[in-house]
This record gives C-alpha cells, structure tokens and sequence, in this order.
DNA sequence: ATAATATTTAGATAATTATCTAAATATCTA
DNA sequence: TAGATATTTAGATAATTATCTAAATATTAT
C-alpha cells in the first residue's frame, strides 16, 4: 500500500478515532462500533480502508472479527515523513 | 492546525506533488501551476489548503507569489507519529 | 490613468467518499 | 436443521471536496 493511501486513510476522524481505540487493546467490530453512531455497515467500510492501508489487521474469533493495530506499519510510515524532510 | 488537517492536506496527489516540488526549491504559484493540468484557481484551492495544514508558507514578490515548504512542521508531524505508535 | 501579468475569490457543477437500508455470509447454540 | 448473533457486501443516496468559469485584487510597465 501506498503512502498516500495511509494518509487518507489517516484524514478521518472516525477512522482517527478507531485507531485511538486499538492502541489500548485489540477490538472486535462491535465494541469498536459502540464508541460511533454511525452503523455497522459504515464502520465496515471504514475498517476496510484501514485493512487496505495496512494500518490495521483482523483476525476471527468465533462470530467475531477481532481488530488489531499493526504497529509497524506506522514505524515505516514515521520512517518516511522523516526521510521527506531531511532529503 | 491539527493533525487531522494535515493528514488531510497530505492525502491528496496533488498537493503530495506540490510538496515534492517546493522540497527542492521555493517556487511562485505560476511555476508549480507548470507541473498540472489544472486551472490557476483549483491550483490555488490546493495551495491554500496546504497553508492552512501550515505545511508552506507564501510571501509576496512584486506579481508573483512565491510559496516555501515549512519543513519544520514535517518534523513535528513525524514526532507525533512516533509517539502515537510509541506510547 | 490604462493595459498587461499573476494570483485569488466567489459561486456553480462534477467527482469522490461516507452513510444508509436490505440482503448475504459465517459462526454458534438449541 | 433452525434460529440467533456478528459482520460484511451490494447498491442507492447524501455529504464533502475538487474543479471549472467569471470576476476581483495586486503589482508592474507604458
């Protein structure tokens, strides 16, 4: 994925604020959605830009998807912002 | 200007590309204009989001408008960045 | 002053993206 | 095998954002 794709999947506050939530611990779609009023179909396609991104990855736990952040991901993309500047 | 803002502001090819140009030098809106088929005005449109993001800043020399890119501010995005993935 | 050049502002339209409802898929339990 | 729960997919609509044309502002030169 591109560092354009990670950055407008960045420039959402809901998907902003998702992030947020995994920082603390790994979430299932559901308990992320209590935090949103937004419906769970909305917030699948948000999950989805941050999947494609590859800021965040699930995994499934018996009815339930289970979100997780992918911390490296944002090593690599803090890696790149630095680079931008200093060349 | 948040963070929010400048995700949004970097998460267009466009503006990435005005970025990219005033990274090896300053340059009046004209010139940037070169690089893109579109009209002054949506130039302009783009050019003023990057200010509010605070990612350039312009001055005036006589007709021309000359932007600069604010690289501290690139700086400070990428420290954010670290400790969102830090902490 | 007037004309020419550079850029921005205002307002309308087009393109993109977020959201919704309805229906589909996957898993678990009785 | 049904029925219940969790989530996603499909397709339509609403909201946001990029783009355009026309007009305004600022500067320079005649």
């Amino acid at each position: 994925m591109s560092i354009h794709d990670m950055y407008s999947a960045l420039a959402d506050s809901t998907r902003h604020k998702i992030l947020e939530l995994l920082k603390k611990r790994d979430l299932s779609a559901g308990q992320i959605g209590k935090h949103f009023s937004i419906t769970a179909p909305s917030l699948s396609h948000h999950l989805n830009i941050l999947k494609q991104a590859d800021l965040i990855s699930s995994r499934r736990e018996g009815q339930e998807m289970i979100y997780t952040l992918n911390l490296s991901v944002f090593e690599e993309l803090a890696e790149k912002l630095v680079k931008f500047f200093t060349l």
